[in-house]
DNA sequence: TCATCAATCCATTAAATATCAGAATAAGCA
DNA sequence: TGCTTATTCTGATATTTAATGGATTGATGA
């Protein structure tokens, strides 16, 4: 009977590993960035605006749960997710919390519908659309990151280019722009800048990671 | 710029919340048990080995992120999972454990291979034998939990109860044996109890928890 | 070989968490 | 009404974790 607590214990410790690694805001920030590809620690370290040192040792708690993979390449490290479901269980936790937390409901809704966007959310006839040309979507992230993986039919227009870049996208069309999830602000700050422009622009709330999980339990 | 900042960190400081609730093992221990139906605190403690006190305090916890609700029935207040979506994470966030944690999956060996079972793993030949009654699916749990809830043509008999009822059981086919979930014991002792007896029996890892997630993300 | 850069390791402090004991509620019962 | 039972709340303590600064490693390139 002893023994059996001894084992029940150490099991549930394994898996409260997982859950410690996805306990930390900074943590789960990083594993949002790793989600739209392979990076640097100093690369993390600044799109997530935390130093290098916290970075490191955040990536650690991430290496040891076994949830990131290393690689060196020349004087960088290079970190990636270990496995496609990590970036699942991201999104299904982030759903998770979307569903259960009002404090999060509302400052999600304080973003996106401070100029009453309209939000797409039907993923078949948004592609649809985007396949027969009638929408542009537009991806806002980095370009690296759009190289790594992309929504289909989608161009690459980093934010930071957007303002010099306006001629090639066409105004005659709704633009939908996404970046890299519900948490990340690039695709609102799109939006806002292509409606001064007079363009017809909607945010898409999902990035890759929301996108590629192909079924919802309902 | 400093003001987005401040959005971020807070967004996925929300997130978190469902993290941290993840992070402890005695949180996982309520849950998955919370996963068999509703309960009272005291319930809890006893199963979980561990006390009331500690017990209402981790509830709490859970409670804070919304992942239970409390209801007074009498003297006692019953806690059950929010949504079937929390199951659903419980069940995601295990399976991950058992697929990157090298430590769990050796733990996990140590119970099953013990004496040496099989462990049935195919969801639809299993139930299509069962529906024609070639073997017998068995649910050891308490009763109280098979009633809320259990896998299609299961009978219950409780583990406590097994010594004296195997006469209900037949000896010319194969019985499967389930309880919780991988992290319960109960179908492993059973097994071991039924094979002592002559039947011919096998272990089933799932608990309804796990069975009832339609879809793996592959 | 030495200087440089990227990243980690180590030691320290501050903050958060787990656990336990005792007091406090809240409902049901005598 | 007061007594009992189930549960929570309030502190107190020990442990764990987050964050930071200084020293260290490992590869690169002059």
């Amino acid at each position: 009977m002893k023994d059996a607590r001894k084992i029940k214990d150490l099991l549930y410790e394994q898996v409260a590993r997982i859950g410690k690694a996805f306990a930390s805001p900074k943590r789960l920030e990083l594993i949002e960035l790793l989600c739209q590809g392979e990076k640097t620690v100093e690369t993390l370290a600044r799109e997530a605006s935390i130093s290098v040192k916290l970075t490191s040792s955040h990536l650690r708690e991430l290496r040891m749960a076994q949830l990131v993979e290393t690689e060196r390449q020349g004087k960088n490290i290079f970190y990636r997710l270990a496995d496609k479901s990590v970036a699942d269980l991201w999104v299904q936790v982030h759903t998770l919390a979307e569903d259960r937390l009002v404090d999060l409901q509302l400052a999600l809704q304080k973003i996106a519908s401070q100029p009453d966007d309209l939000i797409a959310n039907d993923r078949d006839s948004l592609m649809k659309a985007a396949r027969k040309g009638e929408v542009v979507v537009l991806d806002v992230r980095p370009s690296e990151e759009y190289l790594n993986a992309h929504l289909p039919f989608a161009r690459s227009i980093p934010l930071e280019e957007l303002r010099q870049r306006f001629a090639e996208l066409p105004k005659d069309r709704a633009i939908v722009a996404y970046c890299r999830g519900p948490y990340c602000l690039m695709a609102v700050d799109a939006v806002a800048l292509l409606k001064q422009e007079g363009y017809s622009a909607i945010h898409l709330r999902e990035g890759i990671a929301e996108w590629s999980i192909t079924s919802k339990s309902v």
